[in-house]
DNA sequence: ATTTTTCATGCAAGCGCTGGCATTTTGCCG
DNA sequence: CGGCAAAATGCCAGCGCTTGCATGAAAAAT
């Protein structure tokens, strides 16, 4: 920043020979100026090349127009058409994006809630549900609105704008009951503070239990979510006897990790084992064979999550749910076992 | 925002008997304050929950800690992991990212920086160098620091953290040369408002040229960079006649896209045809055949060009001009034409 | 013609923090 | 122990905008 000096309000008011709230109300709530008056002043406006001071308004009229949104991560696709779609929708309403990503750890995350409210966020997106206490108490003492995505809850006095997680995985996994799997592995992402990964595997023991299948010693084991991770994840799921017939994975890039280590390992997918994702993004489409996943509408979520934030910062509404359907997409990494 | 009352530097002030410079001192230039008195404010700061008001600082600092970013678009990998370091990097100084994406159109661009300028950001992160003169005075008019980065350029007064596009397809051209290939056409991104883009055309030209091969007559077909049409541009390049022995393409998502239509045509890779991409991002790695492609340091990118802001925001330096180097990545999809 | 209502505008009090400068306190020296 | 420089702290004037309230003018109602 430099210290030349921009035309402020009261230039603006000179030039045109009105008050500064004239010139205020012109930009603000320009129906309550009249006509005449209003072009004057943005004439001299655009004249000038006035641009309201951002800190100046921040505190005058308390609040910020900017909303964070904190993500696990933004190196993969996962989050990242949803936080398009947010920004977007944002954009529309000529409010901005604070981003931050947390790299799945929890204690970042806080940091970073805590961050972006002194930035003076007037609201955030932040995926999942699973936090400390504490960070609820801290938010709920500011009063800040918050949707948490990805997911879907009750907690008061939340947003929610996500899906059933163990649905999705569920129907995935009575598709492969139906196609006759009977040994079922997990390839998890670490659930301990991921409700969206726990429910992925809850989904799955569901259904394997409504179907009398064996399910408290299918095999789950928990890897970062990164192409290498969850390839020697896989390997060692491999490795163990009996092999499974599937390894249904917590989303689609542990799945692409596990579907690379399977063909340098020579072991054939779908033929000896099928491997599925969740979240379809464009990763599944473009692998060889293509991912069995579940789609998540991810660009409805991040708008919605938008258009939920900004109504509820408008006062125009209080916390609300909405829950949207995922959907099995079949691709070619399923098929029945034994090929 | 609610109108619940959140404490003030001087309720801190209050409370511990002293003036709010003093509490301000504490807080950014701790170094000035006698420890004893530090000790007692900080820990008054603490059992208040004491933050600073954002607007406020901001209004008196006349600085926002915050850094805007825009992007072309962020619902690929492309430029997420640069941003994802430069996120990194700004929370490693405590400051912050604002984020928009322009989806490649340089009026949406344009009104970004406006918006990102007027919302008080402290600097910029733009990708590319080529836009309109008047956005170029706008951002000279305020002081804004720029760093553009994804390309090198030396218009005064703005940074670049890059790299040199036409030299870094010039090199798998020249690799191309080396295995025999003759016939080459090129799948470019639009290059009219994209240097980038242009750029990397005109390496492979330099090549051609420089080894006496037909050039002037390269076929060259622009699309989006979207897997779609990219595929489409691809067919209509495989039908001209004589067929090239290789498509390079103006970035992965174009040379993943090629690669899918040639599947799905039937068209063998690289036997038939081989495919380039270029900024080797995770995609690559991950098509069968394996991308071959031009590495582009992302992460030192988005690294440095926040380092590079916050020194000069700070007023430790001037623009600088920092050049990363680029180098091929040889996978499977480009061998000998008549494979 | 008078009163009431509505509309357009101005007035002025903050919003909470920073930082230059003034003042007080401390530490050190002879 | 006085004198002085350095360190610590306080004072206070903004920073530029919003907004509730007051004012005055014009339109509508009586």
């Amino acid at each position: 920043m430099t210290d030349r000096v921009l035309p402020t309000l009261e230039d603006v008011a000179l030039k045109v020979d009105v008050s500064t709230s004239t010139v205020s109300r012109c930009l603000n709530e320009p129906w309550r100026v009249a006509e005449a008056t209003r072009n004057r002043v943005l004439t001299a406006v655009a004249e000038l090349g006035y641009s309201p001071n951002f800190g100046a308004q921040v505190l005058a009229a308390k609040r910020t127009n900017t909303f964070g949104a904190i993500v696990p991560t933004m190196s993969n696709a996962i989050f990242a058409r949803g936080l398009q779609a947010f920004q977007d929708e944002l954009m529309r309403n000529s409010a901005t994006m604070l981003v931050s990503s947390s790299s799945y750890d929890a204690q970042i995350e806080e940091h970073q809630i805590r961050t972006l409210v002194a930035r003076g966020a007037d609201g955030l997106l932040l995926i999942g549900k699973r936090r400390s206490k504490s960070i609820y108490k801290f938010l709920e003492g500011r009063g800040i609105p918050v949707v948490m995505a990805w997911t879907i809850g009750k907690a008061h006095p939340w947003s929610y704008v996500g899906f059933d997680n163990a649905a999705g995985s569920a129907s995935l996994a009575a598709r492969a009951v139906e196609l006759g799997h009977r040994r079922f592995a997990f390839l998890s992402g670490e659930r301990a503070m991921n409700d969206r990964a726990s429910d992925r595997v809850r989904g799955v023991v569901r259904v394997l239990r409504q179907n009398d299948l064996e399910h408290s010693g299918m095999c789950i084991i928990e890897s970062a979510y990164t192409f290498d991770a969850a390839g020697d994840a896989f390997q060692r799921i491999m490795e163990s006897s009996p092999r499974p017939t599937i390894v249904m994975c917590g989303n689609d890039v542990q799945a692409v990790g596990a579907l690379k280590r399977a063909q340098a390992l020579g072991i054939c997918v779908p033929e000896e084992v099928s491997i599925t994702g969740f979240d379809d993004v464009e990763l599944a489409t473009v692998v060889e064979p293509g991912l069995t996943t579940v789609h998540v509408p991810h660009r409805e979520m991040g708008r919605r999550a938008a258009e939920l934030l900004l109504a509820q910062v408008a006062g125009e509404c209080g916390p609300k749910r909405i829950k949207l359907q995922t959907h099995v997409v079949e691709r070619q990494s399923l098929a029945p076992p034994g090929g």
